[in-house]
DNA sequence: TGCCAGGCCGGGT
DNA sequence: ACCCGGCATGGC
């Protein structure tokens, strides 16, 4: 793949703006990022809505409650006892370093913050990335299964990549904003839901045909 | 009916 | 520095 620019724009015209995060706020997506670990969204939303409508979508009530009645608020995510911990060890992070205040949040250097949010127990890299893209904005590129499919699949890393080599792939090969960033993830994951499946074989798959439709 | 989904951790090589 | 098992629900 030679230009990764108009790839995406590629991308864009097939798919469309994905107006990413779901969400409705910062914090919310925060709590999405955790919740969808491994997991399809479709029942992070589920256990999203179950927290919002107990009034649960809040740092201080989620680092209140006890783990066991965070597990069965967000049940059908899955991992629920793994996830109510991560949760609550996030929400004790950010209360204690931005007192679960966002704006203060975004004060940090996008850098320090993501080694801070590496340290907090549950939050690995992708997650740690999400957070910074879609909750506070740093332009910083996240990798997933999906991203990491696509580019071995279509010739733009190795096999053996990891997740800061393709990181920083897509961040020196764009050279780009937060939006670009955004945008271009999103797209990454449309394009997983149909093509570049776990088992699949991707000479004949539609995202092969379509970029070489388009001289890719 | 299995396979899969927007990972991460801890223990073992 | 990898590699692996464990964690769990819901949709197709």
């Amino acid at each position: 793949m030679r230009d990764l620019r108009a790839f995406y724009r590629a991308l864009l015209r097939r798919y469309g703006p994905q107006k990413w995060w779901p969400a409705e706020g910062p914090f919310e997506v925060m709590v999405g990022a955790i919740l969808t670990q491994n997991t399809a969204w479709t029942n992070v939303e589920k256990a999203i809505a179950t927290l919002k409508s107990n009034g649960l979508l809040d740092p201080r009530r989620l680092d209140e409650m006890d783990a066991g009645t965070l597990a069965l608020a967000i049940r059908p995510a899955g991992y629920f006892n793994v996830k109510a911990m991560r949760l609550k060890s996030f929400v004790r992070w950010f209360l204690d370093r931005f007192a679960g205040d966002v704006e203060r949040m975004k004060r940090t250097a996008p850098g320090p913050l993501r080694e801070e949010l590496l340290a907090v127990k549950g939050v690995g890299p992708e997650t740690a990335d999400s957070i910074l893209l879609y909750a506070l904005g740093a332009p910083t590129f996240v990798v997933d299964q999906y991203t990491y499919r696509l580019a071995t699949r279509h010739g733009l890393v190795a096999e053996d990549a990891g997740y800061d080599d393709l990181k920083e792939v897509f961040e020196t090969r764009l050279r780009g904003d937060a939006r670009l960033y955004n945008e271009f993830h999103a797209l990454i994951v449309a394009v997983g839901k149909e093509c570049c499946r776990p088992v699949a074989r991707c000479e004949s798959c539609p995202l092969r045909r379509f970029l070489a439709r388009r001289g890719f």
